[in-house]
Parts: C-alpha cells; structure tokens; sequence
DNA sequence: TTAAATTTTTAGGCATGCCTAAATTATATA
DNA sequence: TATATAATTTAGGCATGCCTAAAAATTTAA
C-alpha cells in the first residue's frame, strides 16, 4: 500500500473505532462513500502490513503499530489546520487542505509549522503582521506598516547583534 | 488522467521546452528517471486531452491550454517555494514540499499565500515575529516578546476600531 | 430454531501510471 | 545510398485502489 493510504485509513480507523471495540467494512464504507467489498480488501492490506488485527467477519482494530500512525497523522493535521486558520483560512476549507498536507510536509517543515502555531498561539494579542495580512486577503488593500514598527524592530535587532 | 499527473507532466515539458522546438520522450524519461516507453503514452494522453500537439517520432509542443496550466502551476511552485523559504525552510526541502503543495491547495489559501509573501516582502526590514520565529525553531528556545511590541499593537487595534 | 435480512467476503474487472521486450522509424555515417 | 545506431512506439504485464455480482457468514426476528 502508499504511504498515503496507509495514513488516511489508519486514521480514519482511529477516529471510527472510539467508543467501538472493533470496525467494521460498513463503517469505512459509509464514511467514504466506497463499496464494503473494496474496504474488505483494505483491510486485508492493512491486516498484512501490520497495522491492524483483522479476523473475517468480525471486523479490525488498530495495532500499536497502527495506532502509532494514526497519532501522529491526527496530530500534524491538527496542527496544520491550526495553522491554516491562523492565516485566516476559512475553516472547512483549512480542514480539506491539512488533509492533503499532512502527507506531503517534510519533517523539518512541519516542525517549522509547529512551532509558528506555538507562537503565535503564545502572542498576548494577535499579532500586527497578521492583522494586516488578513486585512489585505479581505480588502485587497496592503496598508503601509506604521514607522514605529519599523523602528521598534532595528533596535530590537541592533540588541541582538 | 489524474489533475496531478497532468500538472506535473505539463510543468515539466514547459521546463524542458524552453530553447526547443520540440520535447521528445527521452528529454522527459531522462529527468524522470522512467522509460521512454511510458512517456509515449504519457503524451498520447497529454495529447488526447489537449494540452499537447503531438506528432509521432517528433515529440511533443504545449498547446495554449498546456501552456496555461504550465504558468498557473509554475506560478503557485514559486509562491509556495518563496512562502516556505520565508518561514525558514531550507531551500531543497522547500522545493520539494512546494512540489507537492502546488497541486494541492485550495485557491482561496493559495491567494492568502500569495498575499503573506507580498505582505513580507513589502517590509523594509525582517519582521519581528520572523525572527523570533526563526530564532525559535534553530535554537528550540522562544523568547518572550517585548512588552513594547504589545503595546503597540493594542494602541495600533484601538485606533482601528 | 429456522428463515429472512443484513453484512462481509470472494472473484473477476477496470483505469492509472509504470515496466520490459520487440518492432518500427529516424538519423548519422561510411 | 546503404546500413548501423539511436530514438520512439507498440504490445503485453503489473500493482493500486476502486467497482459489481454472487457467495458465504452472521444477525435478526418470527
């Protein structure tokens, strides 16, 4: 199986097993809108793979293995639509394209994505560049950045160095 | 044929046309490392589908559809490679995440980043955020941001609403 | 508990994007 | 201008992730 599918069923496995001791090919099938038959043979590949535990009939349960996957996946989505909204991406839509992102980011991207979120999740107040940013997106006009900002970040910088 | 095999396909023949007339399948397997074989039907579907002229034995051409999609695609890779450097991903990684990304976003985030990449690049000077950001993510230690910088943009909001 | 309904699996197919090997066409050279 | 060489195409295969139709197992309910 790709890598891909591998992390989209591991996780949409996660989330339909909670409060369910086993999922079942109806479960995938409904959720994905594809045939049981074809969620039959997922599960077979994932069964031989080692990310689930698979007895016919009785449907699948993560493994650890598997459940390791899922985390991980669910955690970078998290963070990526975090992120996304952050930029001021309407939400439904941040959720479609961190499930695409989640696939494809480098590791180090992703740590870099993680710790913009960190950031500015830290801010007191939403930070200056991301208000004019917003506004540009909505408006369409780029307000010119006040001197004082430009001013404040010589000297911090001059700090520094 | 999928949207993505498309985009790349047709990315890759606008790269590789620039100075010829023609693209044959070799200059394509070559940089993909595949057989010429799979590039002959490559085309033959690229052709089929309109985006490029092809005549047998001579290569191919980009029609003004293929060339459209080749400068929309060509356009996105850069935004996002440029957004990505920004943050401070390392140029290699960003080419490579942009490669994947470009095919995948919404366009309403695609404009937002096109818009965070103006926004940045307008500034005379390395944004604040950036650099905490940066100093962040090298060092796994984020320092706290200057009382004066709350300031301001409190007095900044005030003045807005 | 046995028949009916539902769920799951099997078997065989299909499109995609790749492959190899062999045939065909183009080109370079003697 | 032949002919050897190189490039391209055709033909037939393969894995993936999906499909349908039919068979098998399970569950429900009479």
């Amino acid at each position: 199986m790709r890598k891909r599918t591998i992390e989209n069923y591991v996780e949409l496995v996660y989330d339909v097993q909670k409060g369910k001791k086993r999922v079942h090919t109806n479960d995938i099938a409904s959720a994905l809108n594809i045939t049981p038959a074809s969620v039959t043979e997922i599960f077979q590949k994932l069964s031989n793979e080692g990310y689930v535990s698979y007895k016919k009939y009785c449907g699948i349960k993560l493994t650890n293995k598997g459940l390791n996957v899922a985390l991980k996946i669910k955690s970078k989505h998290s963070t990526l639509k975090e992120f996304l909204i952050i930029l001021g991406i309407d939400r439904d839509i941040a959720e479609k394209d961190a499930c695409e992102m989640e696939h494809i980011l480098h590791p180090s991207t992703m740590d870099t994505v993680i710790k913009f979120v960190e950031v500015v999740k830290n801010c007191e107040i939403t930070p200056f560049w991301l208000e004019r940013l917003k506004e540009y997106v909505k408006t369409g006009k780029l307000s010119k950045c006040p001197e004082e900002f430009y001013e404040l970040c010589k000297n911090y910088q001059k700090i520094k160095n």
